[in-house]
RNA sequence: AGGACCGUAGCUCAGGGGGAGAGCGCUUGCUUGACACGCAAGAGGUCAGGAGUUCAAAUCUCCUCGGUCCUACCA
């Protein structure tokens, strides 16, 4: 009738066995009726990806939340897939390219992407492989991938409309260049590093003077060769006299002229500042304010061009070696002084970035910035923890406007196809570009088709992921279609606060534009993964751990509390793998309370005890207890407490405190009432604990019950709350009270857990032992019997449970000085404490403002400590005869 | 430089004006007929420091010190 339980729980095989069982019944699967919707999507993660730590966090996070919802009814679809990551991906298959010998320059473009699919569809899978592996219970046959045909058109039609709405535009501009990569990135693919670096002090001859010379402080002197303008402060009493004159850029002898700007600050270097607008976007803007000449001396790979006239050629870090020793040698350099500044690098590459002006695309931020700023800051969409709220705002309020241009191929080719007149036309096809084109320059009678050149840039990444949650439901081309009129907006977000302007900004934005409704209503913002010297785990450092490593060592069911247990929303997580250790022993826990319930025998025809009854029915309100405080604890996203409230329940209340009360003597049978109550907990207790760790709870449950072929815990219903007699749990309090006390007085005077004592109290004041609890006194201390006393006791060891006292007859000599001075600690603790209450109370001030609540618990406060002292002392005078 | 958040037990964190909490770790004792990935009992805190508001402050306000993160970037 019961399957055999082995005595040791495998993960490995189980979990294996349980994914499968769910996938082949189409458990994840989602489709449209007419339940509520529960609706997560994935953040798509690289496809050059592997799964790390973040993953594992910010999936598990995903996966209690979507198997919460499904137990709660609701129709609950998480939508996976992965991105392009153009350049990571284009970097990856160059350089996998180049191990074979093939160099991208010698690909056309078709052949390159050839190439790029091949790769993708070999290596793509791997991170959804893995996902599966953590029990993500996502529908596998949505998988999206961001430019799958569907999603492309898109990407393209957005950007088509965006275009033609006037918001997307094409202009010169400063934007950070990769001469690795070859591309442009965003302002947020750059990272900022503190670099020791040198300070050069360089002087320029004054034009038209014999030995007059104005000294310029420069991290950069290879720039010099770009120079087109000298600026001082106008007010800088040192300089006054340069004003309006000329200088002479060394080594090449342009004369440029001297001008004055506010921006200078005075105090930096010699106050005196080279002017390269090419080069510095500072700078630029000076040279746009001064109508400056621009000079360029850099190709795209970071090496000086003819313009520079110098150093031709040659790598800009080369060229700042050379140039400073030829500076040196004819005299115009100055001096040199150690300088730490900020460098920017590729997010990507970690190459230098070179400011570079540039013609690229722009999207324009600002009107779609404003509305999306609004739905946040008026909880139309909340932010778990909301103290992302400000720093929102602040992005919001300040946003610029975005580079969606990348100078790559793997990517959504921007659908811009330029005439032979160089004017642009943007439409979907170069067919339809070309109608176009004939209407709007009726001049261009003999243009062909093959005269239209499509750019050759594709869109930033960010470009289709900010579409997501429309486009995942192909809600763009078509947008009312029934899984986008079903499923949007999605529920909830879980994503990285990293990437709160790159993604979660933008798809609101996106969905206020394309659906007029926002595209979530939570975001829930996971912490950042740190190891134990709190550093951000990362590849480079190597200071990450296998997640699939872990798996094996500890399940994926352990890793998952493990990753679950300390991270509160929005805080730095300190991994340690001892939590998933945690995890693995809880796991092993459970398992060895199934062993346990399932060896017993039942017995239909003995009757309940008297113990199992009543902890019966304090474990049915402990349950609903504990069911309101998870609640509470999903309904604030506070995950690690949810789960932490259910790891007692289970372990101390369910395995600790039932289990060893209703637990029959060795070899002798349960009674049916006991035993149905009992499996009816643990197949409740499984049920919460499901989401949380799924493929044991599964297994536990399949165990526990003869289940039909079909069932699994996934599809069971989450527990009703109801009503809790709180009464019920302060006597069940109490009791554990008083049990804790009389384990703590055999340990403490050696008496043998075995020896069969009597116990005896003090029934004089309201005593709090309800006679129903007796028996669960007497079952787990091994006490004959409990009787209120009646004559003093001598040799007693005594304890005090709120206001009542209890004696034990000590069976043997007791060591009478130690239980003495604890008698004497505990009296000085009181005495303290009933002092400090009482200064309260007889604070006039007290009396007079405090509500009349706070004045009766104070009150009571008082009564207990003043009935503890007076027993106490009784005892302390019985012990001195 | 500007902003946000945070300093509570050895560690990681809850709490948020009226009796200091949890998990892990630690100590002690246990072959307790499910579990040593365990059972039981314990120890451990001037709630960073200072001032103020209040009858009452870990909690509210201000200052100091320390930490983390974000934004911007000075040649």
């Amino acid at each position: 009738m019961t399957k055999e339980i082995p005595s040791r729980y495998n993960p490995e095989d189980t979990e294996d066995k349980w994914y499968s069982y769910w996938e082949s019944h189409g458990f994840f699967h989602s489709k449209p009726d007419t339940r509520e919707p529960y609706c997560i999507v994935i953040p798509p993660p690289n496809v050059t990806g592997v799964l790390h730590m973040g993953h594992m966090l910010n999936n598990t996070i995903q996966d209690v939340l979507v198997r919460r919802a499904r137990m709660q009814g609701k129709n609950a679809l998480w939508v996976p897939g992965t991105d392009h990551a153009s350049i990571a991906t284009e970097a990856k298959v160059v350089a996998s390219l180049r191990e074979k010998g093939i160099e991208k320059s010698s690909l056309t473009r078709d052949e390159f992407l050839r190439y790029a699919w091949e790769w993708k569809e070999k290596h793509g899978g791997i991170i959804l492989q893995q996902l599966r592996k953590l029990g993500a219970s996502c529908d596998w046959s949505r998988t999206k991938f961001t430019m799958d045909p569907d999603m492309y058109e898109s990407v393209i039609d957005v950007f088509i409309d965006l275009y033609h709405k006037g918001l997307i535009y094409k202009g010169i501009r400063m934007i950070n260049w990769d001469p690795e990569a070859l591309t442009a990135l965003s302002d947020e693919e750059v990272v900022y590093k503190d670099v020791q670096s040198t300070l050069y002090y360089v002087r320029y001859k004054v034009y038209g003077t014999e030995d007059e010379w104005i000294t310029i402080a420069t991290t950069r002197p290879e720039t010099i060769l770009g120079d087109t303008a000298i600026c001082v402060h106008p007010e800088d009493e040192r300089y006054q006299h340069l004003h309006g004159r000329k200088a002479i850029i060394p080594l090449i002898d342009r004369v440029v002229p001297i001008i004055t700007d506010e921006y200078i600050d005075r105090e930096f270097g010699t106050g005196c500042l080279k002017v390269t607008p090419a080069h510095d976007i500072n700078d630029y803007n000076l040279g746009l304010k001064h109508k400056l000449d621009v000079v360029d001396i850099f190709n795209d790979n970071g090496t000086l061009n003819e313009k520079a006239i110098l150093f031709v050629g040659e790598d800009r870090f080369e060229v700042r070696k050379k140039i400073t020793e030829k500076l040196r040698q004819k005299g115009f350099l100055v001096k040199e002084e150690p300088y730490v500044n900020r460098i920017g690098f590729s997010e990507r590459t970690d190459a230098v970035i070179e400011p570079r002006l540039s013609q690229q695309w722009f999207l324009n931020m600002k009107p779609l910035a404003k509305p999306a700023l609004d739905v946040v800051m008026n909880d139309t969409i909340h932010f778990f923890p909301p103290k992302f709220k400000n720093t929102y705002k602040y992005w919001m309020e300040n946003v610029k406007d975005w580079c969606i241009s990348r100078q790559l191929w793997w990517g959504h080719r921007i659908p811009a196809y330029y005439l032979p007149n160089r004017e642009v036309i943007v439409a979907k096809t170069p067919e339809e570009a070309y109608q176009i084109a004939l209407k709007q320059y009726p001049e261009l009678k003999d243009l062909r088709l093959e005269d239209l050149q499509q750019d050759e840039d594709v869109l930033d990444t960010w470009f289709s992921s900010w579409l997501w949650p429309i486009s995942v439901f192909d809600g763009i081309r078509h947008p009312h279609n029934p899984d986008i009129e079903y499923y949007y907006p999605t529920s909830d977000l879980v994503t990285a606060p990293e990437i709160l302007f790159f993604w979660v900004a933008r798809m609101i934005m996106a969905g206020l534009e394309y659906r007029r409704e926002i595209p979530f209503r939570n975001v829930y913002f996971t912490g950042i993964v740190r190891d134990k010297l709190g550093r951000k785990m990362s590849k480079q450092l190597g200071n990450s751990p296998d997640p699939i490593e872990l798996i094996k060592k500890y399940s994926a069911d352990g890793v998952r509390m493990g990753m679950l247990l300390t991270s509160p929303a929005g805080n730095d997580l300190p991994f340690d793998e001892a939590l998933c250790e945690q995890g693995r022993n809880f796991a092993n826990k459970i398992w060895n309370a199934l062993r346990l319930v399932k060896g017993w025998e039942m017995d239909e025809k003995i009757p309940q005890p008297n113990y199992s009854a009543t902890a019966c029915k304090w474990f049915e309100n402990r349950l609903n207890k504990s069911l309101q405080i998870v609640e509470d604890h999903f309904g604030k996203y506070r995950i690690s407490d949810a789960l932490m409230e259910v790891y007692r329940l289970m372990w101390d209340d369910f395995c600790s405190w039932l289990l060893e009360i209703v637990k029959p003597p060795f070899q002798q049978p349960i009674d049916k009432s006991t035993y149905q109550s009992v499996i009816n907990f643990f197949d409740t207790l499984l049920r919460i604990l499901h989401p949380f760790m799924p493929f044991i709870t599964e297994e536990i449950w399949q165990h526990l019950r003869t289940r039909a072929e079909n069932e699994s815990i996934m599809l069971a219903p989450w527990p009703k709350i109801h009503e809790v007699d709180e009464t019920m749990l302060n006597d069940f309090e109490f009791t554990r009270e008083v049990i804790v006390n009389i384990r703590s007085l055999r340990q403490n005077h050696n008496i043998s857990p075995k020896k069969i004592l009597e116990l005896y109290y003090n029934d004089s004041g309201q005593s709090h032992l309800s006679p129903n609890f007796e028996s669960i006194i007497a079952k787990l201390t091994k006490v004959s019997k409990i009787e209120p006393f009646t004559a003093n006791i001598e040799n007693a060891l005594t304890f005090i449970v709120k206001s009542t006292e209890f004696y034990i007859p000590a069976p043997q000599n007791f060591d009478l000085e130690n239980e003495r001075k604890k008698l004497q600690e505990e009296l000085e603790y009181n005495e303290r404490f009933l002092s400090s209450v009482e200064t309260k109370l007889n604070n006039e001030g007290f009396r007079k403002n405090a509500s009349p609540k706070v004045i009766e618990n104070e009150l009571r406060k008082k009564a207990d400590a003043e009935a503890r002292i007076q027993l106490l002392r009784e005892k302390l005078d019985i012990l001195k005869e």
